[in-house]
DNA sequence: TCTGGGCATGACAACGTTGTCGGGAAGGCT
DNA sequence: AGCCTTCCCGACAACGTTGTCATGCCCAGA
């Protein structure tokens, strides 16, 4: 057997549960039932069964009791799409999200809080991620589109030029998350950037900190540009000028970051304190100190909170979003839109939160 | 007449251009095109149309450029409802997946791997959390039904019984992820539970350790059963009793996991290791054993990588799974049960493999 | 008794697309 | 020239459902 085999087995013990009930075997070719095999079944007309089916009114107790029954019997379930082809509000009841990874931490929040909102009023949520690579946004629209999702809720990637969102809109209700492309006016969610960031800044100053290096993400973001602006403000406001070696834009992932701290640590001036504008960073550079031995002696504030932060040696100080709250009010701010398309766009700002933990109380070595 | 008057157009062909193109709504609440706006805008027939748009053979390449031009124009993007609802093999290109949480970091590089499949198919995935929660399990099920998706994914949750699957199945086929639920015969990808804890208790006994305990999630689950099996396994090949006092079960969240190691180490009588049989279990675990401070010498292994594990102190040994690997073989066993439905019920396990960190090489203390 | 109005029900068309089929043009073969 | 293919193309029906409207019934009121 090769190196990474997929062990087949067949179930052989196992005496399947032929002789009772109405099993066919397994999941055989059972046909699914229409309006039409109900309506027969219950000897009434499809329009009666529609009727049934939608809860209208207007049905006697005798033939709805007829339909229900025969509806139970068939095991039959509504096909939206042909209803949502009929229908005259065209609804599919499903909402696409477009996200950069749902394996990333912060995306499966915002997913996970967005099904929640959906789940509370019947719709269903198809998921994309587009990495960081315009043509799948491109692509991930189109199939959506397709698929007729009643709405969007974008987390646009950096990659994409706005031109998908901008030339006279996809048509759709759109909600974005965390970041809105440039120039295009539509509702989002934000959190509050530069705030958050200016408020980890504080508390590193507050320490005695004078000496902080930056670490952001991919620059043509609001998101990153916020974040360092909030990251240069508050240097200012304490008359700390920016000093370009310790500031390293553009940073894509961990390892970036990692390597961006390696580079910055191999400096004979190096500084007493980091941040990182974003979670990935964050843990990117934890690593990098950790193995430069030097996690406990230079702190570290992050943008994003993180799991485990807070076991981590030492426990990790971050600006915290709450990534799934973020998702609900985007989902819920999406359904209104859809309900009244003709307000002006609207922005949210869910606020971030200091969470002091140990990386940011290491003070400054003494001069 | 007034509200939801249904504007009749004469099909009489006739060049009736009397407001050009699509109708443009105010503001970007652009009206999505069919396939007749695009053949009255080329001149052609909606066959035409539904023939270039699925690049069927057989159109003159004059025709296909008008065609083309125009879909362009009006942007036009095909429905895949009404595609499915006429098509011979009623396929929707999507796919339903079913997680414990999307926000679970094991369920979410599922839902990777499994949206990697389905992008390379062109395939949209659904996705629905159900919690620990039986009648949300019910009511995904009858969502992604009525939404006809060609396949369903599914991690089955701990709570509901085997009822939803078995009753000859939901007509849809299915693939279940991690573990099946009992006495139902259907495809699944699972790793190989007993078979890792072993190597993960091998590893422990070899370095000396004879009394370890042992942190077991959802009893009912196939995959809990199993890993405790491997674990009692382990231990009566190496001649060691279990001690009941030190299995802890069904424990559902990283909480419960802290609280029983909280009350294993109040005995005076401790273990000098833990296995931890899963993810959230081994990290509540780590966080007890670090506030007793105890995290450097109690040794721990978990099953289940997860991220940051090779960063706290000490790292984590792990038993690791691949998830993302499961996702996507189970999306490409989906893919061929589709594809040929005749199969018997197919197991596909991927193998699980230890990672040696840290916290495996404490030692016992010296008699 | 007749009329009118409300109510329950069903017949039919339509939603946007594709499967089927038939017709016309073009070309190849006797 | 006549016939048979082959190739393009379009008319039409159908997918499963709902909007619209007609029908038939029952009962109240004149």
């Amino acid at each position: 057997m090769s190196s990474t085999a997929a062990v087949k087995e067949s179930r052989t013990g196992m005496t399947t549960l032929s002789g009772h009930g109405p099993v066919n075997d397994l999941e055989s070719g059972r046909q699914r039932s229409t309006m039409r095999d109900v309506a027969s079944l219950a000897g009434v007309s499809v329009k009666t069964v529609s009727r049934v089916i939608n809860a209208e009114p207007g049905v006697s107790e005798e033939l709805l009791a007829r339909v229900r029954r025969a509806a139970e019997q068939l095991d039959y379930r509504p096909d939206f799409s042909a209803s949502n082809l009929r229908r005259a509000d065209r609804r599919t009841s499903t909402l696409g999200l477009m996200v950069e990874d749902v394996a990333n931490e912060f995306s499966s929040a915002v997913h996970a809080g967005v099904e929640d909102a959906a789940r509370e009023r019947g719709i269903a949520v198809l998921t994309a991620s587009i990495a960081d690579d315009a043509s799948r946004e491109r692509d991930a629209v189109r199939a959506l589109a397709s698929r007729r999702v009643d709405g969007l809720i974008v987390v646009p990637s950096g990659a994409a030029d706005s031109s998908v969102w901008s030339e006279g809109g996809v048509g759709i209700p759109i909600v974005f998350v965390d970041r809105a492309p440039r120039g295009v006016a539509a509702d989002c969610v934000l959190t509050n950037n530069n705030d958050g960031t200016r408020a980890g800044m504080a508390h590193l100053l507050d320490r005695g900190h004078r000496r902080i290096a930056f670490l952001g993400g991919v620059a043509r973001l609001d998101t990153a540009q916020e974040r360092y602006e909030g990251f240069a403000d508050a240097l200012a406001a304490a008359g700390i000028p920016v000093r370009p070696d310790w500031v390293v834009r553009d940073l894509r992932n961990p390892d970036d970051a990692s390597a961006a701290v390696r580079t910055i640590l191999a400096s004979d001036d190096r500084p007493t304190a980091i941040f990182a504008a974003q979670n990935l960073l964050s843990m990117g550079a934890f690593r990098a100190l950790r193995e430069a031995g030097v996690n406990r002696s230079i702190a570290l504030v992050g943008f994003d909170d993180f799991a485990l932060a807070d076991m981590l040696d030492p426990a990790v100080t971050v600006v915290a979003q709450d990534p799934r709250t973020i998702g609900r009010r985007a989902a819920e701010l999406l359904f209104e839109r859809m309900a009244d398309g003709s307000d002006s766009p609207r922005r949210l700002v869910v606020p971030s939160r200091l969470i002091v933990r140990e990386s940011s109380l290491i003070p400054p070595p003494p001069a």
